[in-house]
RNA sequence: GCCACCCUAGCUCAGAUGGUAGAGCAACGCAUUCGUAAUGCGUGGGUCGAGGGUUCGAGUCCCUUGGGUGGCUCCA
């Protein structure tokens, strides 16, 4: 007998070489119906494999993380069955399950797989996920794995052999199709019910652009076919609110082919709506005693020589811009901050003018590889909501503080919700590629972790992930459909300092290193406007949005009218227009909608005798008939 | 940058196998002065992303190039 814990503490004994399906059919049927595969002791099996010694046990269904990635496994393996049916030329690269679903990377040789193909895979999935095929788990001898694949001709499995262990290598087999995997599956491919193949893209051989170019078809299953109608539903709302698509429709900004790609172009509404945010940050840096400075776009090459961009990045990003004289070249900047440790440079600072911050918001050049650019979130020339804290080492914790304290308004103010924090650290393997000392590095470690902890931010440690030249907080934000970004940033930074050889003198009358924090709450506004644009749906908040009402006459006889209703509105510090077209109301209360105005203020004959405006709101509908300084008073209490 | 796919009127899209382009909406004109998501009728608009080639003939086939989409790699 064996020993099993459950994860609320409970122990019961059961005869050794039990699964875990055994163990959940003794507990309930329905529990063993919804069992997907099991952790046995921190590790993930298959419900089916044999349990031998005493063992902590939590059995996983679809409510897990861990669960769903069985049954994406499978799915994949499932989708790899289909495709040597129906393409037996096929070599397997690697199918892991991801985030939302799986894929499978495979090698068709001559033959192409077309977005048109996915339907017949996805039909031979369907069949063969009904003949209720078990997925067999065998250990295998390298040589027997070597063979086999050898025998198949499937150069990718055997590379990715041979860097396994003797002994440690499986197969998982079902129906006629084995394959090599470390596992675990489902007990069988019955419950894989809800099948879509979402995409086939291409894919480097093990991420490494060097080698060949891989077929990935990616793909999707659940085991209700109403959780995948839902799934869909979502995919296609994230779509309707595709910033590109709304930036366009709402004539936000614009790309434009003679400009060039990845350079956003900014028209007037989406111009009034940027400044707006950037009105708004403006304002609470400045009481925050944060100094605005304004630098060129462009700097000398030396500039960045100096601070070590140029160094990294020069020769994958736009090249110094020749000048009639010989030998002179100018850079476009990348970054704002070697323009900023000029300032801090340009005169000598005490201990007791620290913290210096100075603040721009910064349009920074950036050659960005043609296959990323997308939208408004990877662009070729954006602008940073940027500033530089200078101060002394002790001050780093205060400093972080306020800085947390700035985002998470900035983040409130825009209705973000929901966001974690990213603290990115050392690799505590290898310092060595980390410049700065050891001592500077756990303090300010130290300094970020307690700074989140104080305000109670919700983090993520990840180690290794920290620039080069110093820790950061990234903020991880989650928008209305429940998609992660990353959008403000703060940075601690010892290299700049050192490289610009910048000082202040302390109280004991020496030169003294200042530490530099790069700070950037929105990140950029061009990827956060992005974020926000898909957030709201295009609906955004009043105080932001570049018009807050349409007033619609009637007729052209209330045009009048409507000229007055509008003076009053300007006077009460609300902006709109009128909608004087010679068109029904109908038609310009479905423009407006669609426009996606947050009011429409209607006004004919019954609204002029009375004095009043008949209130709309969009997509709520009529709200009746009210005096427009009592409307204007209440919409700008609730600003 | 790499792979695949795409680019036809302002927008959304039709245009088998090569025979010199079409719809809806928008725009413009005229009529309509209208009560909570499209008033009616009419008119104009395209060097088919650009350049080159094959062909008697190219939106359609080939090459180069610009731009986009989805991935991969990258991201100060």
């Amino acid at each position: 007998m064996i020993k099993i814990t459950f994860p609320d503490g409970t122990v019961r004994e059961y005869e050794s070489g039990i699964t875990s399906m055994e163990i959940a059919k003794s507990i309930s049927e329905g529990l063993a119906r919804n069992v997907l595969s099991a952790k046995v002791n921190g590790e993930i099996w298959d419900a089916t494999r044999p349990i031998s010694n005493d063992s902590k046990l939590q059995l996983l269904t679809w409510d897990s993380p861990e669960g769903k990635a069985t049954f994406w496994h499978s799915s994949a393996h499932l989708m790899a069955e289909a495709l040597e049916i129906l393409y037996p030329e096929t070599k397997f690269g690697i199918g892991p399950p991801i985030e939302a679903g799986f894929y499978y990377d495979i090698d068709t040789g001559d033959h192409q797989i077309l977005l048109a193909d996915l339907p017949k895979i996805e039909a031979k999935m369907k069949e063969l996920a009904a003949n209720k095929s078990t997925y067999n788990r065998r250990v295998v001898s390298k040589s027997d794995a070597i063979e086999f694949f050898k025998e198949k001709e499937d150069e990718y499995k055997l590379e990715l052999i041979e860097d396994l262990e003797d002994g440690s290598i499986t197969f998982y087999q079902q129906g006629n199709f084995v394959d090599l995997c470390r596992g675990p599956h489902l007990p069988d491919t019955s419950k894989i019910k809800a099948i879509k193949l979402t995409n086939v893209a291409g894919a480097y051989w093990r991420g490494d652009e060097k080698r060949k170019m891989m077929t990935r078809i990616y793909g999707i299953t659940f085991p209700k076919q109403k959780e995948l109608t839902e799934y869909l539903e979502l995919v296609e709302e994230a779509k309707k609110r595709d910033h590109r698509k709304l930036g366009a429709e709402l004539e936000l900004f614009m790309f434009s082919d003679k400009v060039g790609a990845g350079l956003p172009i900014w028209l007037p509404k989406g111009t009034a709506l940027r400044s707006r945010l950037e009105d708004f940050l403006k304002e609470e840096q400045l009481k925050r005693n944060y100094q605005p400075v304004i630098t060129p776009h462009i700097g000398k090459k030396d500039l960045y020589v100096i601070s070590g961009h140029y160094e990294k990045y020069g020769q994958d990003s736009f090249h110094p811009i020749q000048t009639p004289r010989e030998g002179e070249e100018f850079l476009l900047k990348p970054m704002n901050c070697p323009h900023h440790c000029e300032i801090y440079g340009h005169k000598p600072h005490s201990y007791r003018d620290l913290p210096i911050r100075i603040a721009e918001f910064g349009t920074v050049y950036r050659y960005e590889q043609s296959g990323e650019l997308h939208g408004l979130s990877r662009v070729r020339g954006f602008t940073q909501d940027d500033a530089h804290i200078f101060c002394t080492p002790d001050q780093l914790k205060e400093e972080f503080l306020g800085v947390l304290d700035l985002t998470k308004l900035v983040l409130r103010k825009l209705g973000f919700d929901n966001y974690t924090a990213q603290i990115s650290l050392r690799d505590q393997e290898d310092k060595s590629k980390y410049i700065g000392s050891d001592e500077n590095w756990d303090r300010a470690e130290k300094a970020i972790i307690d700074a989140t902890g104080e305000v109670g931010l919700e983090t993520v440690i990840v180690h290794g992930e920290a620039a080069f030249y110093g820790p950061k907080l990234d903020f991880m934000v989650k928008d209305a459909l429940g998609r992660s970004w990353q959008l403000g940033t703060i940075q601690v930074d010892y290299n700049l300092p050192e490289r610009f050889q910048l000082e202040y003198i302390g109280s004991d009358n020496e030169a003294h290193r200042p530490v530099m924090i790069h700070r950037a709450p929105f990140g950029s506004m061009e990827r956060f406007i992005g974020v926000l644009i898909e957030h709201t749906a295009g609906k955004f908040p009043l105080w932001l949005t570049p018009e807050q009402y349409a007033i619609l006459p009637i007729s052209d006889q209330y045009l009048e009218y409507a000229n007055k209703v509008q003076a009053t509105l300007s006077t009460l510090g609300l902006r709109g227009y009128i909608d004087s077209r010679t068109e029904s109301i109908g038609r310009k209360i479905r423009d407006t909608e669609l426009n996606k105005v947050p009011y429409m203020l209607i006004v004919g004959e019954k609204e002029e005798s009375a004095g009043v405006v008949a209130v709309r709101k969009q997509g709520e509908g009529d709200q009746g008939a009210m005096k427009v300084e009592d409307w204007a008073i209440a919409l700008k209490s609730n600003m």
